[in-house]
DNA sequence: ATTTTCCCCTGCCGGC
DNA sequence: TGCCGGCAGGGGAAAA
């Protein structure tokens, strides 16, 4: 699933080619994408905008465009965007749901096999920030993000760290794979409720997150199933995954098999020596 | 206000 | 072999 890591990926390699070009052609074959707003209304604000920038905020892509005008996209589960050249005429892709005609003739192609994706139109920076804002908390690569902010962030949450982690208001851009991965990089068990870390776990978590997150764009994001970069091409970082998928075999560090259970409602990967489990505390004993 | 549950959607997988 | 229920999961809305 494209988190943070495999945004990045392809915000990197998009961001020289878009930049400065512009949208010739835009088509929204799936009104799922764009709804509420009308494929054809998307396309009449696309086409003819000249692409500035393309940006990341958590796993939001965001294109900025001319007159003030900003595409912001989503890949949820299954979305990919793939750059395909002028003289690429292989038929199209499967599940193709936006395909952005650039006048250089390349084009931008949004595929989403579960068509979860979605893409928006925001007009003005004060109502993209607003957007965004309600949306996603703080930028964990950003250096503004030190293990004060997580703390202040974790400070009276008694969800478990793992649902803390997953909502996009506390940290940005961390989804299932890389929290579990953070989890265990800090040692620590995703049950444990997230007001509760000590200082010294929240500054290990700190680095877990960290971490975890810049090996993911070291290896160009991990592609399970469906995520490919923007060349078409798998990650590699699903091969690195310290605890994420391994069910079942050995742990890295201390040899005890990794268990496999349900935290957040997500499949989580855990384990049980390394990221002890929280000591279940009672509200009202029952004799 | 925060936390939990449900739902969106499609392909895959195990069971019968 | 083939059908089918269950599952996966980001995020948003609704419910608790």
């Amino acid at each position: 699933m494209p988190e943070l890591p495999e945004v990045e990926t392809i915000r990197r390699q998009l961001a020289p080619r878009v930049a400065g070009r512009t949208i010739a052609r835009a088509r929204v074959f799936d009104p799922l994408w764009s709804a509420p707003v009308a494929p054809r209304e998307v396309e009449r604000k696309l086409r003819g905008r000249r692409i500035e920038a393309l940006r990341r905020r958590g796993k939001y892509l965001i294109a900025d465009l001319d007159e003030d005008r900003h595409l912001v996209m989503h890949l949820r589960m299954t979305g990919n965007l793939l750059w395909v050249a002028p003289e690429d005429d292989r038929p199209e892709r499967p599940h193709l749901r936006v395909r952005l005609t650039l006048d250089d003739g390349h084009r931008l192609l949004f595929t989403d096999q579960r068509r979860f994706g979605t893409g928006v139109v925001i007009d003005g920076t004060h109502l993209l920030e607003t957007y965004l804002s309600e949306r996603v908390g703080p930028e964990p690569l950003d250096p503004a993000f030190t293990p004060d902010v997580l703390a202040r962030a974790a400070r009276g949450r008694r969800a478990p760290v793992k649902a803390f982690l997953l909502d996009q208001r506390r940290v940005a851009g961390v989804g299932n794979i890389y929290a579990d991965e953070a989890l265990f990089r800090a040692g620590i068990h995703p049950l444990r409720p997230a007001g509760r870390l000590r200082r010294a776990e929240i500054e290990r978590l700190h680095r877990g997150i960290v971490e975890a997150l810049e090996r993911g764009i070291e290896r160009q994001g991990a592609s399970i199933d469906d995520y490919r970069d923007s060349n078409g091409d798998r990650g590699s970082m699903q091969d690195e995954f310290l605890i994420h998928l391994r069910a079942g075999e050995p742990c890295i560090r201390c040899g005890r098999p990794v268990r496999k259970t349900l935290a957040a409602g997500r499949g989580t990967y855990v384990c049980s020596r390394c990221q002890p489990a929280p000591r279940p505390r009672r509200r009202a004993t029952p004799a």
